[in-house]
DNA sequence: CCGATGACTTGAA
DNA sequence: CTTCAAGCCATCG
């Protein structure tokens, strides 16, 4: 298996859709998922690029470790990433998930 | 190769 | 509560 300079973004963005409805993760969750929670960056550098990519990233399920949609800004619009949660029962209030822990998924335990 | 950038995280002041 | 600093890793010019 050749890897590609994409590999990096493919495993965030296969995480990215496996992310089931209604359910959110954080950048650090899906790093240490992929080997390193300090790659954290990385991640939300690929969702970055997501714009770019050939697929859907549901990246709007993707938030920072504080449960706050931290990627709002980069979604068009400026309400596009907050509706599209609570159109999946996501409750939010000021950016903030407030059953964060409620509706968190954690790749390296749910894909266990 | 080097420097800068980034949708992060943690911890300390 | 806010703000600063350091760590970490991939991509770009």
């Amino acid at each position: 298996m050749p890897k590609k300079e994409t590999d990096f973004f493919e495993r965030v963005y296969q995480v990215a859709e496996l992310i089931p409805r209604g359910r959110v993760t954080s950048y650090g969750a899906i790093a240490n998922y992929l080997g390193s929670y300090r790659g954290a960056r990385m991640v939300g550098w690929a969702m970055n690029k997501c714009s770019s990519w050939h697929r859907f990233v549901p990246a709007h399920r993707v938030v920072n470790s504080k449960g706050v949609l931290t990627g709002k800004h980069h979604f068009p619009g400026g309400e596009t990433m907050s509706e599209l949660l609570r159109n999946e029962g996501v409750k939010l209030m000021d950016n903030q998930i407030i059953n964060f822990q409620e509706v968190f998924w954690d790749p390296s335990k749910e894909l266990l």
